[in-house]
DNA sequence: AATAGAAACGGACCACGGTCCGTTTCGACA
DNA sequence: TGTCGAAACGGACCGTGGTCCGTTTCTATT
């Protein structure tokens, strides 16, 4: 007799070995990390820390910059859980707009904090949807609250887009803003969108 | 009697065979790049094909990423000056607003056609200040030319963002836009910015 | 408790980016 | 043309990210 096999293939259990490791792994990086520069920590030091062997790490990270980009879930996950149910003005209650500044400056301040892995992280988090998708679709939903009228996606990437690290990183060191400048500059860009 | 020592210290000339070396250096990685991915391309194959020792390209270039971002300085120095002075609309002869049409455009296309080369190129191109200095200072002018007020250095920073490969590749991607899409909504952006 | 097979482990191994330093080449000046 | 110091060269060498595969550990099933 054949098993009832799942139509939809389930998300496959971890073992609990591996949930062990990760967890280990995890908080050896973070701890390597504190106090030292991200890059000099090497990942078979995270690996020893951790008591695993080195292939253990590539196994559950993928690359290094997985590893970082792991790391760095952590706080991106709190961050989404106070945009979506934490206090106001950043979470729900109050009006748009101000949830909409609260939303720029918070990014800004979250991105220049973890400037160091977010770089170390690279493409692999970048390129992330899930932490992408999340901002610009809550970005969209704000500027549709705000009776925003056009393509409110396009506008969502377009007002996420100066708030990227890189972006952040020239306008405070070459251009030389201070960063009172950068988030008056974003509001503006905003009323610009909005309209006013 | 002492030399004449210039008040400003001159470029530093670079010797003849240093030269001949960058050049073959470069030709040798512009042709294994061409029908490879670039990523393949390993720098001592570029240095074996340029007929030179591998410490040869590291002392040109100071590292991989140093030679891609030389790679495409060349294409990026001809667009330079295809806006300062080639033919309208993306150089000096049409109204502003169909220059920064034409400007936004050519931008996007270059950074897509470019893309892999960009990527290799990492934050020695990204970091690039006379880059993305270029690009501001001319977006900043053309902001002027439309009468826009505020902090122009700030909104064209804004402007440019939205047309980094990055950015581009997740509108393209992920949102699943189209060129042209993702083009009109770039001049949307415009319009709400100079206030049409 | 025994078993079996899938999943995870670990560390030797590999490739490539980057450095170092003894040797070679250049060119300025005589 | 000879000399000399500075600059460039080249390739052996090193460290680290990433892979591979034989061994170990887990867990579902009986």
């Amino acid at each position: 007799m054949s098993k009832p096999l799942p139509l939809l293939t389930a998300p496959a259990p971890e073992r609990r070995d591996a949930a062990r490791n990760r967890e280990a792994l995890l908080r050896a990086a973070a701890e390597l990390i504190e106090g030292c520069d991200v890059r000099a920590v090497t990942m078979e030091a995270v690996a020893a820390k951790a008591g695993v062997g080195k292939g253990t790490v590539f196994r559950r990270f993928g690359s290094r910059e997985g590893l970082m980009a792991a790391l760095l879930n952590h706080s991106e996950t709190a961050w989404q859980a106070s945009v979506l149910s934490g206090p106001p003005p950043l979470g729900p209650g109050a009006p748009p707009m101000e949830r909409l500044i609260a939303f720029g400056e918070s990014r800004m301040r979250t991105h220049l904090q973890q400037g160091a892995l977010i770089e170390a992280a690279g493409r692999t988090w970048g390129d992330n949807y899930a932490v992408i998708g999340f901002a610009t679709m809550h970005l969209r939903y704000l500027l549709r609250e705000l009776g925003v009228s056009g393509d409110l996606t396009y506008l969502a990437t377009a007002l996420l887009a100066p708030l990227s690290l890189p972006v952040l990183q020239q306008q405070l060191g070459f251009d030389g803003m201070s960063e009172e400048r950068v988030l008056a500059g974003w509001q503006d860009l905003v009323d610009r969108i909005v309209g006013s």
